[in-house]
DNA sequence: AATGAATGAGGGTTCATTCAT
DNA sequence: GATGAATGAACCCTCATTCAT
């Protein structure tokens, strides 16, 4: 039997003044490295609520149950990653007129916006996966999202008779998609010496790879 | 009393041994469906049990375990995958001279697999990937097996000068791999009209999209 | 909001505890007369659940499972048990200088104290013994100290003159905690009129019984 | 999967010459092993089976269940037992007029049997108590018979006038009772140098310590 | 008589969720 | 709001027994 214990007293007023706000993210991000680590399955709510040092029944008071903090927590990946999608270069850049570049800056903030969040990563395509219908929705939503920003670069590229016009968009997008996702679980999260990773490099050479055999090569 | 006969032994031997490796994969079927459509914590062995019309202990004659049911199905996708894999077109065709073509032939075969084996697929692609670190040593054998491929044929091909000296093999290896993986996945399992699929069409496209990127422009 | 009140904090955590012993016990108690009647395999947990009026959940809210209850349950006896044994006469007392009344002392307080509790009598004498390894351990250490409490009292004897030299005293230990294990058995547990017991009646046929096949007699 | 197996084949043949009672006897051998090292509960039918070398089905030929298997361990025992207490020594020899040596024969004669037979020691001391009300039955059938021999033979002592007249019979036969078998069960079973016992020379002292507490000093 | 695959009742345990304090 | 004891549905697995061959 544990003895009384004054610092979960003490810790009880401090974090009262927490705002729930505060409360909820710390139980948020709590899950968010339980759930990457070990999955959905394998995360218990004693798990969560143990690493955010609350009371079982006070992950209830912020989220309605498990599932619940789950789809925030996919929710919130896509609120993010949306923002960072929807930065656009300066109107006078090169990035902004230049097909290639554009398509580059784009490539690299979400490259970067990964990198930097393995956590992320994990939940995105590993965990989020396998969880069946439910969650397939959720998945879905940004998959069409990836395809969506392909394809439109690839449409306009076409216009802008910067990409062959007999490439089969559909194909195209989820070809970009799926190495653009397996590069950044590969480099984010499989990857041991994650220092040696150099995203502006590797930003480059996924470009071209890509670039030099959609593009139309310039006579 | 009847005399023991060698003969009527042997066969009841061979009937049982045969009836019984009938009745494992059975039971493996009904649950590569129910893992690949539903995933393998919402798939209970009572579900399993049921789909195969057999008794609740039957399951456990053949299997260790559900663990056991999940990782017999990995391995013998692997295996048959593989079995895929080792395929080599005729020496005199075409296919076997031409890098660009023994690339397509290959990619072809396992698109081919994937594609009517959409079960695996699933299986493959998203449950596995969730399960954790369990899984991942498994998991990661499909992995090192796809890059190997893509590595080999990289190198042979930088050598044959028919590959631009200066790609990044690893992450050329992982751009081609999570290319193919969504292309099986979406033209294998997300896609409605399945009946639309012209996999050589797609293996061209395939092939073309990397091939023309990658390989050097012939002057 | 209502500012928070250490001391009501203090309370509710000192009652919380106070129950959650009270609540252990209960369960203690319920399993203690089921193992005892049953035997330990007979005894299912929803026996335990049942007759402690809570839920199947609740029993493991307190043990880790069926085995911890078994072994909290030995320990508990051995804890109250060595109480007894260390119990001493008055110094002044004729218990205390009279070796033969110094083993009676003893003999008697055990007795009484199994014969008070028949329910443990059962789980050690009957329960316990075919449990296998795992139990063994600790059912020895309950023969160790029988056996150390005759051992001692032996060769105390011995060297006080009191108990013949060529005694052999491992035998002699085991004749007395055997018989004395009998005794408390037939005599707590199968004997039926247990009303027509006299405790210090038994006890001293007891000690007379071995005091004068042991002891040198006084010429 | 197992290969076809020439020598089941084999053995099928040879062991169908056994006769039946044979096949019995080698189940039963078995069957005690695994009872006596492991409890009843711990051995499983799948054990013994294996241990016998027959099929599982086997066993319910010649048993009705795991039950019968060990009723019929436990009379078998009795009836062992029995034969060896019935024994009695030559008319003339010395053993047969001489109280003290009449005890000390049959003494002798059981702890042989069980210092030869440890596995009956566990069965009878260990297993076969915790088994509860099923069991009690047969075991206390075993315990009057114990009870039964001390009894006579102490109404015969204080007949003849060996035997101090107050002895209280019923205590006396169970301090012997529990002595004896705590006795066995020591040198029988826990002891790990089994070599380096002396029945002859243990019975001696055992005798002593009780006869010269019990019995009347000869003046 | 011998076999061993099939059976399914029944057990222990987990864990998301509730609710009185 | 915060707590954490209590809950009980649900799950995996074991194993004695049966029965067609």
């Amino acid at each position: 039997m544990e003895s009384l214990n004054f610092q979960s007293v003490l810790k009880l007023r401090i974090t009262t003044i927490l705002e729930a706000e505060q409360r909820k993210k710390q139980i948020l991000n709590c899950a968010k490295k339980l759930f990457a680590s070990r999955g959905y399955y394998q995360t218990q709510i004693s798990d969560i609520q143990k690493a955010a040092g609350v009371a079982r029944g006070t992950i209830y008071q912020y989220f309605k149950n498990k599932d619940d903090i789950f789809t925030t927590l996919l929710e919130n990946l896509f609120v993010e990653w949306k923002c960072v999608l929807s930065k656009i270069p300066d109107n006078n850049s090169e990035s902004y007129k230049d097909g290639i570049k554009f398509f580059r800056y784009k490539i690299k903030n979400s490259f970067e916006f990964f990198a930097n969040d393995p956590d992320y990563c994990n939940i995105l395509l590993k965990i989020g996966l396998g969880l069946g219908e439910n969650y397939d929705k959720i998945i879905s939503r940004f998959d069409k999202q990836v395809i969506e920003l392909e394809n439109n670069y690839l449409l306009a590229g076409i216009k802008l008779n910067r990409i062959k016009p007999q490439t089969d968009v559909e194909l195209a997008s989820n070809l970009i998609g799926g190495a653009f996702m397996r590069m950044i679980y590969y480099y984010g999260v499989t990857k041991k010496n994650r220092e040696d990773i150099d995203i502006d490099q590797l930003t480059d050479k996924f470009v071209d790879a890509y670039s030099f055999g959609i593009f139309i090569e310039k006579s």
